[in-house]
DNA sequence: CTATTATTTCGATTATACTAGAAATATTTA
DNA sequence: TAAATATTTCTAGTATAATCGAAATAATAG
């Protein structure tokens, strides 16, 4: 995953109102709800909603399918993986590989 | 950790150069690097770090230590996993614990 | 004390994000 | 066709963030 992709990826879930939508749509598992029943539990005026959720689907993190006059929102379980991975990756790598450390200049020290 | 935290350190970690600069931290290792190491390495205007280093250190993810002249930056581990731990405990989570469940309305179906 | 290096504060510009009401559109049901 | 429900678009106000040059402030070394 690129940096600027985890980036941005990492501003959506940076916003509460999202990031309680994203884990409203994580407990609802993989079969997801409808737009309205996450506007109306969550409190959330429709139109602020719809924002929302367009830049979730920005970031791959949303995925829609319609039925009927409902539309299921459901999160992609794996883009929020990438994620988190990508925070532990870099974290966890520091004592591993010689090639990933970075420049410590002589001065510094 | 709170939804609230957890939100704020994602947007702070969602700014690319943010983010670049906690990778960098990251490769560092414990020991960290001074502030002008950063900035030179990076290629970050002098005052453009120092605002990002200060969102950074404003949601615990960066810890400086002042030795002689120089500025030691070093990462937050614990909390660096905090919040990747945020996100993989709400997303493995949707199936395990029936008290965490949300509603689906009768109705959406 | 002076010079040097390191870091921060100030100030200003520019851009982008959040929010939500009102109106519009779409889809289904009666 | 009309009514009801679901979702989106439009629009606009307000706020907050990113950027960086120039000047100011440490802290040390000579």
């Amino acid at each position: 995953m690129k940096l600027e992709d985890a980036a941005e990826t990492l501003a959506q879930l940076g916003n509460p109102t999202r990031l309680e939508v994203v884990r409203y749509l994580v407990k609802a598992g993989p079969s997801g709800v409808p737009v309205g029943s996450i506007q109306r539990q969550l409190k959330i005026p429709a139109s602020t909603l719809t924002h929302h959720l367009k830049h979730l689907k920005g970031v791959g993190l949303l995925m829609q399918k319609r039925e009927k006059t409902n539309l299921w929102c459901s999160i992609n379980f794996d883009r929020l993986h990438e994620v988190s991975d990508f925070l532990l990756e870099e974290c966890c790598s520091f004592s591993l590989r010689e090639s990933d450390k970075v420049k410590i200049e002589r001065d510094a020290a």
